[in-house]
DNA sequence: AATCTGTTTTTTATATAAAAAAATCACATT
DNA sequence: AATGTGATTTTTTTATATAAAAAACAGATT
């Protein structure tokens, strides 16, 4: 049976929504809600059915008003508000760092689907989405096998992305002086500068700052291939940064002021001096995920 | 149900064996004949209870012995001896460059399971597989999105061709003279010389030589991700050979002529002209996809 | 005329069931 | 002791059934 976690999702959200404001106001249309909320009229409609029977709004015809405010027990908690996929993939991540899978080893598809608690077809699923991102290897018997996250994998995927980067790096610093990306960098340069003024309370917003730099430089000549590797490359951080939060600060701090050289070679145009600051940073981005990797598999 | 493919081509594989063997010869034992044939010994000996039920052997105890040799009736005929994947994929392929499919529009998995006469999951996992080549993509809501065999995946995808291409050409050109891709290429230059004698004849080879030869220069530096692009790439020429029959002759004639300009400039190891004749063929390259796909959509 | 709601039809996500194929176990034969 | 066979168990592949969610349709309301 398929999940309703998007129906809970939704409800919750409308909740959020409104909170925001006052007993008999009069609420807006299904398809305007469903638009706001982004699900289909048919999910919003199941919605309203629901606050309608908690008593928060009273339906009639297309009128909609709010009863009252909604509280901390309308919501509807669970362990099901995360859709079955990520939760699947979640599992399916902590299993891989650790100490039941080794890599080499065949996976067994249905003890997964036992361990996690669901079917065969989740774990399928789940399965082929990471063979793509060379964790396992489907084998000539129909079997997974266990590549796993190990030193090797770290090494081609930094193998690549470097390779991609500064392939990135030489089309970015060509760019014409009047194209937006000089103007992004420079939003970008003097957030880095403001997180590195406050470093102590906002070093865990680093990630996000990371992500949309490097999204910038590598998003000039867009190339789907690439994206799909970056792709992976984003999945495999948002693991990371969950394992390793040791010495999350000092490293998140030395990687800002890499980020601030990089930035500015970039501005000057020196490709030599770009491709040595490119290099320095990916060299320690590399070594970081390395040691997480040694930490989640210890 | 599962297809019982495997059963039927390996029951054929089997009387391809006894053909080759006279009446009376007592056959090897179903783990040596399990091996032989590459499947497991239950499937062996489903094949083997076959064979004895159609009377070419006599199964009793560990004594099989082959009474009669195959005729051609025995073979197991059928439109379901290609495996189930590999005809979804064929069909879809063939349905994505043909007129009912248009890059951008949504694509509708039941109705294509229809076309196919095929379950859902089939084609689920087809989608799944093509998505990971950016022929196609999901979308929030859970439909597939068709791109399309466009002139953008074609520019995207040499684009990313030539990048890989060229690194590895340099990294071949820096290997030592004593290393065994050496002796391979030059294995090599020779089958091109003889297909280039006799092209009249053998142009239809070439796509297996193109095939080898370019994994050699590839192949020095494992990466799977390298190795994941080239298996797309493989896809997709696999598929262009076959719809693109229009001057092949002259094409890979061409083409071979190319590739013996690039190998002369590996052995010589000047950088500049393997990067040139490189380049040039990859141009042409290029253009014979785009101009394939061109009378594939028209 | 445009937008809205109630209803129906399609389509997708997920679990389950059953056949094919692989792996394992127990015993027999060389 | 090593290898072989017969029988059993496990695992994978594929189809199908069902609930959730989306889309399409038809009147009703503004």
């Amino acid at each position: 049976m398929k999940t309703n976690t998007l129906y809970k999702r939704t409800f919750n959200q409308c909740l959020d929504l409104l909170a925001r404001s006052t007993p008999g106001t009069v609420l807006a249309s299904e398809p305007a809600l469903a638009a706001r909320l982004k699900v289909s009229r048919t999910t919003l409609r199941a919605v309203l059915a629901g606050l309608a029977g908690a008593g928060i709004v009273a339906l009639e015809g297309r009128s909609k008003v709010l009863l009252r405010l909604p509280r901390a027990e309308d919501y509807l908690a669970g362990t099901d508000l995360e859709p079955l996929a990520d939760m699947v993939e979640r599992k399916f991540m902590t299993w891989m760092v650790g100490p039941d899978c080794s890599p080499g080893q065949s996976i067994n598809a249905l003890d997964l689907a036992r361990q996690f608690g669901v079917s065969t077809s989740a774990i399928r699923e789940c399965l082929s989405t990471f063979s793509h991102f060379g964790l396992l290897e489907r084998q000539s018997n129909g079997r997974w096998r266990a590549l796993g996250l190990t030193v090797d994998f770290v090494a081609e995927l930094f193998d690549m992305r470097e390779f991609m980067e500064f392939r990135a790096m030489e089309r970015f610093v060509a760019l014409p002086s009047d194209h937006p990306a000089w103007r992004t960098l420079a939003g970008l340069e003097q957030e880095h500068r403001d997180m590195l003024a406050d470093i102590d309370r906002r070093y865990r917003d680093f990630s996000n700052l990371d992500h949309r730099f490097h999204r910038l430089v590598n998003g000039t000549a867009p190339n789907r291939f690439f994206i799909n590797i970056q792709g992976v490359m984003s999945v495999i951080f948002h693991y990371h940064y969950q394992w390793n939060k040791k010495d999350e600060r000092e490293r998140n701090k030395v990687a800002v002021e890499e980020h601030l050289a990089y930035i500015a070679a970039l501005q000057t145009g020196d490709l030599q001096q770009a491709r040595h600051a490119c290099g320095e940073h990916l060299k320690t981005a590399r070594s970081t995920l390395l040691t997480s990797i040694e930490i989640a598999t210890d």
